[in-house]
RNA sequence: GGCCCCUUCGUCUAGCGGUCCAGGACGUCGCCCUCUCACGGCGAAAACACGGGUUCGAGUCCCGUAGGGGUCACCA
């Protein structure tokens, strides 16, 4: 049996980190499975659901390399749920109900308050039906079939349907609430695995019934850890941290999905170039089931090591285009963000700022100055420029180094010295340190 | 309030009664590459929530306490 999973946000905003990753399993289960990935937009609702956030997570998985094998949309497909809906009626499972928003959330307070479970009351068969109501329908949970499902990430999950409410599947208005349409959707796209968060565990619990119910075998399912923000004790919105977020942030796709695919399992996060590689080690069987902490920091973490080990023909279509290999090369190892590239580069063949020197420092890149114009450049010219401006100034060490790197880049820290002194060539290095110097 | 899940280094976790004075990864610190900051390499410090049991022996099993997460919608 081929694998086929389903990632099936609803277009009421954009995606955030606890989306992307429910995304990334789905996706990388089936990559790794050799199976289907499909996008199913939830969009039933549609006081709620906008042309908009459709097309903002469509673009966001494309940026994150997440493409869908194919997309539903489940506003297209009500003729389906309507003819299933049907059956399930005439069957029996789906019955009418005539209670108000108000009437149920008073019941649902007053059992809380007997310190019984808030489950829905079944009318008997023979209730009148109130004055010029119209009927919201419920599925018809079977108390005597007791819901067992071997969970790929929590084990074995038993649930008593007795405790659990008949759901609403339709209002009066003939509008469909999520439950249904998504088991039909299921069945009829032939997804053979849920993975979803784990606040949907009840829900699978009362549609593994109505996979039954409409015939079908239900799927696996797998109920991940929730994320939660790693930040204080006030626990912040993670909704936050969205794909919109970090693309703003500079943050490298690869570098979100190696640390969402990892988080929570016991693999290490490490950065990974492609999803290939992320999808040979993905196992269900390594996730934890206790809520993980995501910290928006640990991204920037990964992302600058990811950084430091990505080949030029990766990144190349993203450099300035006059960015040679030698020029990534150099200063990758620097990088947080592959924008930091661009500030790099004028170091190499634009200006900088002079820095603001000591009498003594300014003392010494005169010095250098007067070295530079000397040195052949062609060979190694920060060897020899460093050894003969330390014997004639006696100094050494940061002494030595800072001055001229300040001097010469505009920066305190950086890439190795001597690479950037050749590749900056000997004009302009010359050109620097007097600048330096006069200041 | 009911039900479900969870609690090992700062963080993510390994551990499925003795082989654990608890292993790995990130972070932190130190050393090395180099006579600078970074990159990289190597190394170190760092944890079994608490209280009772069971057992010859408990991080590992049981009960309780505390804490965290989820759910109990005519949202998804």
């Amino acid at each position: 049996m081929s694998v086929v999973t389903r990632f099936a946000p609803s277009p009421t905003g954009r995606l955030h980190v606890g989306n992307i990753r429910t995304a990334l399993h789905n996706f990388l289960f089936a990559r790794k499975h050799g199976g289907r990935f499909i996008l199913r937009i939830d969009d039933t609702d549609r006081e709620r659901s906008t042309a908009e956030f459709d097309e903002a997570i469509r673009d966001d998985l494309a940026w994150l390399g997440l493409q869908p094998d194919s997309v539903v949309r489940q506003s297209e497909r009500f003729d389906l749920y309507e003819r299933k809906f049907r059956r399930l009626k005439d069957a029996g499972r789906v019955y009418a109900c005539y209670e108000t928003p108000e009437e149920l959330d008073l019941r649902r307070k007053v059992l809380l308050g007997r310190g019984l479970p808030p489950v829905y009351e079944r009318q008997p068969a023979d209730a009148p039906v109130p004055e010029g109501r119209a009927a919201h329908w419920r599925f018809r949970l079977d108390h005597d079939a007791p819901i067992v499902w071997d969970d790929l990430i929590r084990g074995e999950q038993r649930f008593d349907p007795r405790l659990l409410s008949d759901p609403v599947v339709r209002r009066e208005d003939g509008s469909w609430l999520y439950l249904l349409p998504s088991v039909i959707d299921d069945v009829d796209l032939g997804i053979t695995h849920v993975v979803r968060g784990e606040d949907h565990v009840s829900n699978s619990a009362a549609q593994i019934q109505m996979f039954e119910g409409l015939g079908a075998q239900p799927p696996r399912f797998a109920h991940e850890a929730l994320l939660v923000a790693a930040e204080g004790k006030l626990s912040k919105r993670l909704g936050s941290y969205g794909a919109e977020h970090m693309r703003d942030e500079g943050v490298e796709p690869m570098a979100m999905l190696s640390l969402l695919a990892r988080i929570g399992t016991s693999q290490p996060v490490e950065p990974f170039a492609s999803l290939d590689e992320l999808a040979d080690t993905f196992d269900f069987a390594t996730f934890g089931r206790a809520p993980a902490h995501f910290d928006p920091h640990e991204v920037e973490l990964v992302n600058a090591r990811l950084l430091h080990k990505l080949d030029y023909a990766a990144v190349a279509d993203r450099l300035p285009k006059e960015a040679s290999e030698e020029d990534w090369l150099l200063l990758r190892p620097n990088l947080e963000q592959l924008a930091d590239f661009a500030d790099w580069f004028a170091v190499l063949g634009g200006e900088v700022d002079p820095p603001e020197l000591s009498h003594d420092e300014r003392l010494l890149v005169k010095d250098a100055a007067g070295i530079a114009e000397r040195v052949d450049w062609s060979a190694d010219p920060w060897r020899a420029l460093t050894a003969q401006l330390k014997e004639s100034s006696g100094k050494k060490g940061r002494e030595l180094f800072h001055p001229l790197r300040l001097a010469l880049t505009g920066r305190d820290s950086g890439p190795e010295m001597a690479g950037l002194v050749a590749r900056m060539g000997q004009e302009r290095a010359v050109r620097r340190l007097e600048a330096a110097a006069k200041r």
